[in-house]
DNA sequence: TTTAATTGTGTAAAATATACACAAAGTAAA
DNA sequence: TTTACTTTGTGTATATTTTACACAATTAAA
């Protein structure tokens, strides 16, 4: 039995068969999900975090994470998971990356797929808060436990590009919005500002908001329109994109 | 000892501690790398396949594949795989997915992390043939072994999204290159024409062609200029991307 | 009724993408 | 050496998209 560790070194190629009798013995490695659920309020963006338990990491706070079962689809555990630590579900939950550095993890050997959710922090409230389980601003995630900082900040990456290119901040709002929300929740997210006529017009242009014709209550100052998103036209629609951009 | 497969039931909250002694113990998956290695040749996207040695899936093709060691980094793993199967080294190669469904694999459980890596089939010769080891045009890809071709699709599409926006494809071409052959690289991995003038003037405009001054050589027809791939400048220029699309 | 805040709207200018045709350079064949 | 063939190299007019920017209308609060 050989492993390397540099991918330098080479060993004759091994059947499938052989394979098969190491899947049944040694040779196995601890496998866990991490969850990087992002929500929005107060016209920030937030992350929920646990404290982390272990005594190396004692003042650190962590993701949300747990091993895979043994008889668990990986995409089962993601959402057993988000489940267990905050009482939600019927969420949006997409794997981002996996990380498997040999001593990422001070238990031992254990491998990390990194899954993202986006909820509506008003609207889900949290239903366990075991280990202070709370939402943070993005802005002060610094120094997590393990290399969950790592972790975090691909996570966050990839959101900023996902949401460009996919309408899931809507999971970000209520039902129904104003075209300030959704801004808002752009600016946010991009951690940039625009120009609000012409966000407006891009977003009227795509043609997925439906004017359910009622406007916001209680604000200070003229009343917006509130609209609701489209999901099926965008499933119809979607965009096949080709254009060479680098 | 809890273990759920449908991600509804909950179970109490568990503390990293107790997952420390589930490290050492019980609770661990096999876990393999699968590389899909893209090439193209006579201006034809290809895909290296080996035949699969399981009973169950005799006749069929499956990519490239192994364990992960015990103490090896997954992406060590993905270059050692690479290596081993194909006497390769120093390509481009990148983390894509992780597929975990629990019956994925006839040998039992194994999650596996697809790697996708894009080589230039007639400057790489494969150094190693086992297990009839060759290159497939990517267009009579079907019906491959275990789950390979679900994990097939999702590098293609990887690959697809991923050349517009990264500069990619010259990894498969010569160091010196025309403008023809970068164009027919596009057309094939997008499966598209493309004018044969604007494709000129986005490139040029880009401006990470370098002008070797060099023409092509032993062509039947008017030679065209050769160039180099300004991969320095690409670095400092690479644009940070703004703007809702979808 | 006045003030403060924010919504709703349009247009001109700039940048980018698209469609399209002909002369020039080489090889191959008569 | 001429002609036919193939492919390169180039420019322009048009359409589309993006950007920058200002003022009147609506509401709540003072």
């Amino acid at each position: 039995m050989t492993t390397v560790a540099n991918g330098k070194m080479t060993k004759p190629v091994k059947s499938l068969m052989a394979i098969q009798s190491e899947v049944q013995s040694s040779n196995r490695i601890a496998l866990s999900v991490d969850c990087v659920i992002f929500g929005f309020d107060e016209n920030k963006l937030k992350v929920l975090l646990i404290r982390s338990d272990l005594k190396k990491y004692q003042s650190k706070w962590s993701l949300l994470g747990d091993l895979v079962g043994q008889h668990e689809d990986l995409d089962a555990a993601a959402y057993r998971i988000l489940k267990q630590r905050t009482g939600l579900d019927d969420v949006y939950l997409e794997q981002v990356h996996s990380f498997g550095s040999v001593s990422r993890h001070p238990a031992g050997r254990v491998v990390t797929v990194a899954y993202c959710s986006l909820i509506n922090v008003r609207h889900h409230k949290l239903k366990i808060l075991d280990n202070e389980l709370h939402w943070h601003d993005v802005q002060s995630v610094t120094d997590l436990a393990f290399d969950h900082q790592q972790i975090f900040n691909a996570c966050y990456q990839w959101l900023q590009k996902r949401i460009q290119e996919h309408p899931l901040g809507f999971n970000l709002l209520p039902k129904k919005f104003s075209l300030r929300d959704l801004q808002n929740l752009y600016e946010a997210i991009l951690d940039t500002k625009m120009d609000r006529r012409n966000f407006r017009k891009k977003f009227f242009a795509m043609d997925f908001l439906i004017d359910i014709d009622e406007m916001e209550q209680d604000v200070p100052h003229r009343p917006g329109k509130l609209y609701k998103f489209n999901y099926d036209k965008y499933e119809k629609k979607k965009k096949k994109w080709v254009g060479i951009d680098f």
